[in-house]
DNA sequence: CCATAAGAGCGTCAACGATT
DNA sequence: AATCGTTGACGCTCTTATGG
Protein backbone atom coordinates (compact mmCIF):
# COMPACT_ATOMS: atom_id res chain seq x y z
CA UNK A 1 0.00 0.00 0.00
CA UNK A 2 1.17 3.23 -0.83
CA UNK A 3 1.67 5.55 2.59
CA UNK A 4 0.85 9.52 1.73
CA UNK A 5 3.36 11.81 2.13
CA UNK A 6 1.94 14.56 4.79
CA UNK A 7 3.02 17.82 5.70
CA UNK A 8 4.55 17.89 9.19
CA UNK A 9 2.04 20.55 11.01
CA UNK A 10 3.34 21.50 14.45
CA UNK A 11 -0.13 21.44 16.25
CA UNK A 12 0.49 20.71 19.90
CA UNK A 13 -2.16 22.25 21.79
CA UNK A 14 -1.70 22.20 25.31
CA UNK A 15 -4.36 21.26 27.98
CA UNK A 16 -3.62 20.46 31.26
CA UNK A 17 -5.51 17.39 32.49
CA UNK A 18 -5.02 14.48 34.98
CA UNK A 19 -4.24 11.17 33.42
CA UNK A 20 -3.03 7.67 33.31
CA UNK A 21 -2.39 4.93 30.68
CA UNK A 22 -5.45 2.38 30.54
CA UNK A 23 -3.11 -0.33 29.08
CA UNK A 24 0.14 1.12 31.49
CA UNK A 25 -2.24 0.93 34.34
CA UNK A 26 -1.52 -2.76 34.33
CA UNK A 27 1.95 -2.45 34.89
CA UNK A 28 2.10 0.27 36.91
CA UNK A 29 -0.90 -1.47 39.14
CA UNK A 30 -2.14 1.83 40.82
CA UNK A 31 -2.36 4.82 38.85
CA UNK A 32 -5.72 5.92 37.45
CA UNK A 33 -6.73 5.73 33.83
CA UNK A 34 -5.85 8.90 31.66
CA UNK A 35 -9.10 7.57 29.40
CA UNK A 36 -11.16 10.42 29.00
CA UNK A 37 -13.90 10.46 26.98
CA UNK A 38 -14.31 13.22 24.42
CA UNK A 39 -17.30 14.97 24.34
CA UNK A 40 -18.52 14.71 20.79
CA UNK A 41 -17.23 12.33 18.02
CA UNK A 42 -17.95 15.29 15.48
CA UNK A 43 -17.07 13.84 11.45
CA UNK A 44 -14.88 15.71 10.04
CA UNK A 45 -16.08 17.95 6.94
CA UNK A 46 -16.59 15.71 3.52
CA UNK A 47 -17.84 12.63 5.70
CA UNK A 48 -21.24 11.74 4.30
CA UNK A 49 -23.17 8.96 5.43
CA UNK A 50 -24.30 6.03 3.58
CA UNK A 51 -27.25 4.74 2.19
CA UNK A 52 -29.08 1.79 4.49
CA UNK A 53 -27.04 -1.32 4.03
CA UNK A 54 -30.52 -3.04 2.95
CA UNK A 55 -30.53 -0.77 0.12
CA UNK A 56 -27.24 -2.10 -1.53
CA UNK A 57 -27.58 -4.45 -4.50
CA UNK A 58 -24.98 -5.24 -6.60
CA UNK A 59 -21.47 -6.32 -6.46
CA UNK A 60 -20.44 -2.97 -7.21
CA UNK A 61 -22.23 -1.17 -4.64
CA UNK A 62 -21.23 -3.81 -2.12
CA UNK A 63 -17.52 -2.88 -3.27
CA UNK A 64 -17.99 0.67 -2.87
CA UNK A 65 -20.00 0.13 0.18
CA UNK A 66 -16.71 -1.46 1.70
CA UNK A 67 -14.43 0.71 0.53
CA UNK A 68 -16.60 3.90 2.04
CA UNK A 69 -16.37 1.55 5.27
CA UNK A 70 -12.85 1.09 5.12
CA UNK A 71 -12.30 4.87 4.40
CA UNK A 72 -13.99 5.64 7.40
CA UNK A 73 -12.24 3.36 10.09
CA UNK A 74 -8.96 4.54 8.76
CA UNK A 75 -9.87 8.48 9.14
CA UNK A 76 -11.58 7.78 12.52
CA UNK A 77 -8.16 5.82 13.10
CA UNK A 78 -6.46 8.53 12.40
CA UNK A 79 -7.86 11.12 14.48
CA UNK A 80 -8.31 8.18 17.39
CA UNK A 81 -4.35 7.84 17.34
CA UNK A 82 -3.48 11.87 17.39
CA UNK A 83 -5.51 11.67 19.84
CA UNK A 84 -4.57 9.22 21.93
CA UNK A 85 -1.00 10.55 21.49
CA UNK A 86 -1.71 13.82 22.81
CA UNK A 87 -2.74 12.44 25.79
CA UNK A 88 0.09 10.54 26.16
CA UNK A 89 2.20 13.14 25.60
CA UNK A 90 0.29 15.10 28.71
CA UNK A 91 -0.04 12.65 31.09
CA UNK A 92 4.05 11.71 30.65
CA UNK A 93 4.51 15.63 31.38
CA UNK A 94 1.69 15.64 34.51
CA UNK A 95 4.77 12.42 35.48
CA UNK A 96 7.29 14.46 34.82
CA UNK A 97 5.85 17.95 37.01
CA UNK A 98 5.42 15.64 39.59
CA UNK A 99 8.33 13.94 40.00
CA UNK A 100 9.74 17.49 40.05
CA UNK A 101 7.67 18.41 43.07
CA UNK A 102 8.64 15.13 45.09
CA UNK A 103 11.79 15.86 44.55
CA UNK A 104 11.71 19.03 46.49
CA UNK A 105 9.54 17.98 49.42
CA UNK A 106 12.44 15.26 49.41
CA UNK A 107 15.18 17.50 49.52
CA UNK A 108 13.57 19.22 52.15
CA UNK A 109 12.33 16.66 54.39
CA UNK A 110 16.21 15.29 54.29
CA UNK A 111 17.54 18.65 55.35
CA UNK A 112 14.66 18.80 57.90
CA UNK A 113 15.49 15.27 59.23
CA UNK A 114 19.28 16.56 59.09
CA UNK A 115 18.75 19.01 61.37
CA UNK A 116 16.54 17.38 63.77
CA UNK A 117 19.10 15.15 64.23
CA UNK A 118 21.72 17.75 65.65
CA UNK A 119 19.49 18.90 67.25
CA UNK A 120 18.93 15.95 68.92
CA UNK A 121 22.32 14.23 69.50
CA UNK A 122 24.34 14.47 72.29
CA UNK A 123 26.47 17.21 73.09
CA UNK A 124 30.39 15.27 73.41
CA UNK A 125 32.51 18.40 75.29
C1' DC B 1 28.25 22.72 3.20
C1' DC B 2 27.22 17.70 3.37
C1' DA B 3 26.32 13.14 5.44
C1' DT B 4 24.11 11.03 8.90
C1' DA B 5 22.37 9.84 13.47
C1' DA B 6 18.74 10.94 16.70
C1' DG B 7 14.30 12.49 17.78
C1' DA B 8 9.48 13.68 16.88
C1' DG B 9 5.25 13.05 14.60
C1' DC B 10 2.29 10.58 11.57
C1' DG B 11 -0.68 6.71 9.38
C1' DT B 12 -1.75 2.08 9.58
C1' DC B 13 -2.44 -2.50 11.47
C1' DA B 14 -3.58 -5.70 14.99
C1' DA B 15 -5.17 -6.94 19.37
C1' DC B 16 -7.98 -6.14 23.11
C1' DG B 17 -11.89 -4.86 26.15
C1' DA B 18 -16.40 -2.63 26.15
C1' DT B 19 -20.76 -1.98 24.19
C1' DT B 20 -24.75 -3.04 21.42
C1' DA C 1 -21.38 -12.06 17.17
C1' DA C 2 -20.61 -7.60 15.32
C1' DT C 3 -19.02 -3.15 16.00
C1' DC C 4 -16.38 0.42 18.17
C1' DG C 5 -12.69 3.00 20.66
C1' DT C 6 -8.09 2.73 22.46
C1' DT C 7 -3.34 1.89 22.22
C1' DG C 8 1.27 -0.66 21.34
C1' DA C 9 4.12 -1.62 17.49
C1' DC C 10 6.00 -0.76 13.10
C1' DG C 11 7.67 1.73 9.24
C1' DC C 12 7.82 6.02 7.12
C1' DT C 13 8.96 11.22 6.51
C1' DC C 14 10.73 15.46 8.21
C1' DT C 15 13.60 18.28 11.27
C1' DT C 16 17.52 19.22 14.02
C1' DA C 17 22.06 18.52 15.92
C1' DT C 18 26.75 17.19 15.10
C1' DG C 19 31.18 15.72 13.22
C1' DG C 20 34.17 15.92 9.19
Amino acid sequence: MQKPIMAVTGDDTDKETELAPRHMAAATGDMPTYQIRAPTTALPQGVVMAASPGSLHSPQQLAEEATRKRELRLMKNREAAKECRRRKKEYVKCLESRVAVLEVQNKKLIEELETLKDICSPKTD
